[in-house]
DNA sequence: CATGCACCGTATGTATACAATCTACCGTAT
DNA sequence: ATACGGTAGATTGTATACATACGGTGCATG
């Protein structure tokens, strides 16, 4: 998919090229389009957009707000690259404060709230139950995977009603999931030969993340803090030390 | 103190024109020179800068990313109000990510770390031992001693070694800070007949706090994370809920 | 042969100029 | 009198053009 693709979706719900652009250039370097430390040269980009630099330059300040990338004064912007330290540092970050809404959302959590990431749960149950086939589609259901998974863990948030605490987190999800998929296919690049053992593998380590979401769901339902904050922590852990270790391992 | 002085300031030491200035206007929203709402104007401020709207606007950009100003297209940027609620979260995030941070800095804090602290510890009771005569003296004195008490947290967290979450941090203290002081102004405003009692009020406030940093300091010392995070979290405790409060009885 | 310096190409930072849109005011019609 | 629509002014968003600093290459020199 190339840069003129992205901006084509949200080029019209934008109400400035600004904006547009940086949900462009956000999604693009969050699918891994672009690899750590890539240069994204402004001539270039203002060419591929069609636009002028300066509203290239002001979605590149938004996105150096969010950490995708950073800039040197006079010397350019490139592609953050992160580091094992800073991937457990983002996890750290994360746990404290997914922590901290899930507790506030239990609180003030209704019916519809836990209805919505019911429905979410069973999607991804779905999305689990219909395995891609071929190598092309497995990275799409990644992706989708990825998604829908993240919606849950939203949905549960969401009831806490802490605007700026949501945006971190996601902020901070975005960051993790970018570094999680580049460093996963650098690790693991899934060559033609092993494309159905990745997989299998995949869905059996996806199958336990689902269960986890259930209890997770449980323990909102039964407004269980301990127990839901003890699950969530080790949801969190379980997927982030995993990454962690393989990071170090492979280094 | 006007704008243009704010500028001087860091006019040097900034390698660009935008970071200067959105250094300067830091420093002015910080400091409660511009009040809550208050409409900042691309055309003016290049004036006043003397510089055209491009650096502005890149300025005011990296402003509205720490939440200090919300820009909406077309219709100009403010600064940022925040209500109760508002404060409430941002304390509920200061909680949360300043526990996590003195956590893993007293597992890897050092001598010199401990020296530091205790050098600005020492420091701010100098600071309150000198107490200001005139009104206004007063307010610098009240600037002065919230930046040398912010000083010791920083101090402690430093140890942590996890540049994001210091910077999360720090930018959540600076909204924190700001409205601080814009509501206590707001709520009671120093009479000149009240100085001295205003005054001795803060001294004897202080004075609890500076205690507790000294609580504090031992336990890190110690290297007792529960105590520490118990005597951390009931210092920020005491001091927001206080302060949500009077928001909450003034509105 | 290594080292230091000067020049040039390239990319960023900023100024000026133009376009688009929002707000406020005023006139008109109901 | 009030509500509605249109126009003018002001303000923001973007394009084009210029200034400036960084990095590399080549040459001169010790």
């Amino acid at each position: 998919m190339e840069l003129d693709d992205y901006i084509a979706q949200s080029a019209r719900q934008s109400q400035t090229m600004a904006d547009a652009i940086a949900a462009a250039l956000r999604q693009a370097i969050s699918e891994g389009a672009l690899a750590d430390g890539a240069p994204l040269r402004q001539a270039e980009l203002a060419e591929k957009f069609r636009v002028s630099r300066i509203p290239i330059r002001e979605a590149l300040l938004k996105l150096e707000r969010e950490g995708l990338v950073e800039t040197r004064p006079r010397r350019g912007t490139v592609v953050t690259a992160l580091d094992a330290d800073a991937f457990q540092e983002i996890l750290e970050m994360r746990l404290a404060l997914e922590s901290l809404a899930l507790r506030l959302s239990i609180a003030r959590m209704q019916e519809p709230d836990i209805a919505a990431a019911c429905t979410i749960l069973r999607q991804t149950e779905d999305a689990l139950r219909d395995p891609p086939t071929t190598h092309d589609r497995s990275k799409e259901f990644e992706t989708r995977w990825g998604e829908v998974n993240w919606q849950f863990h939203r949905a549960l948030y969401h009831a806490c009603g802490r605007p700026r605490l949501l945006e971190t987190i996601d902020n901070l999800h975005l960051l993790f999931a970018r570094h999680l998929r580049v460093r996963l296919e650098i690790i693991a690049p899934t060559r033609t030969g092993h494309e159905s053992r990745d997989v299998q593998k995949n869905r059996s380590e996806w199958a336990g993340v689902v269960q986890e979401h259930r209890d997770l769901l449980d323990a909102c339902q039964a407004r269980d803090v301990s127990r839901a904050e003890a699950v969530l922590e080790r949801h969190i852990r379980l997927n982030g030390d995993e990454l962690v270790r393989r990071l170090v391992a492979a280094r």
